[in-house]
DNA sequence: AGGAAACATATCTTGTTGGTTATATGCCTG
DNA sequence: CAGGCATATAACCAACAAGATATGTTTCCT
């Protein structure tokens, strides 16, 4: 199963969340906004929901999508080190920053690939 | 040519800049790090240094690589408003690390930094 | 100069993946 | 209950990317 990181080396999965960023929207909405086939859409989304990044919720014959932000931290604290370099002594903040994501939700979901 | 989240997409590529992040390395050494051949290393080295997050400096017949972290920025910009979500109402603080993260290397002094 | 070390580039092979066109499933409506 | 939406799944294909091996190219050493 994909990692989160290579879940978002793909430009379209990255436009799916985008679309998703300021709440929840149905597949069509989606297909709408990618250019691109139904069936390619459901199957970016199956990608982001099999790693934790989206969830659903069923309305009649529709599927109501939902960003869920939890596996980007892994990406966040992956960037931590780096983003030391281009703003130096950034540390005081950062670990402020990493006390507020302590947890939003209890959900839970932990994929490998831990560097650092 | 590659865009900075494909790059990172490739768990390889990720390890190399992780053994870049505490100081410039010669090729040998990663190829030591990740277990790989050393044509392989290379090709991930291309790749990086063509998407501007390595360069590499020469020393007699060794290449010393180091991290380049600028285009890391792109990455975290994308990440902004997702991190709202999991930490809410941070987006003062997140607007100062933009602002911040505005300039290359600023070294010690200040920048217009009216936070607050 | 000859040879080895360190790295890059070329070429080839193979697996994965992102897309497409069917087709199945579930739910609502008339 | 038949038909039409909305979405998921299946099967297939073309493109690509990540390895490996083989071969340059440059620099150092003796």
């Amino acid at each position: 199963m994909m990692m989160v990181f290579e879940v978002l080396g793909e430009p379209s999965r990255r436009h799916i969340l985008d679309l998703l960023s300021d709440g929840e929207r149905p597949v069509g909405e989606l297909v709408e906004g990618l250019q691109m086939s139904q069936p390619a859409v459901s199957k970016h989304l199956r990608v982001l929901r099999e790693a934790g990044m989206v969830e659903s919720r069923i309305d009649a014959q529709r599927r109501l999508y939902r960003v869920r932000p939890d596996p980007l931290r892994e990406i966040d604290d992956w960037l931590a080190p780096y983003r030391r370099m281009w703003a130096p002594s950034l540390d005081a903040l950062e670990a402020h920053l990493g006390r507020m994501s302590a947890e939003p939700i209890p959900a839970a979901g932990e994929r490998g690939d831990r560097t650092r």
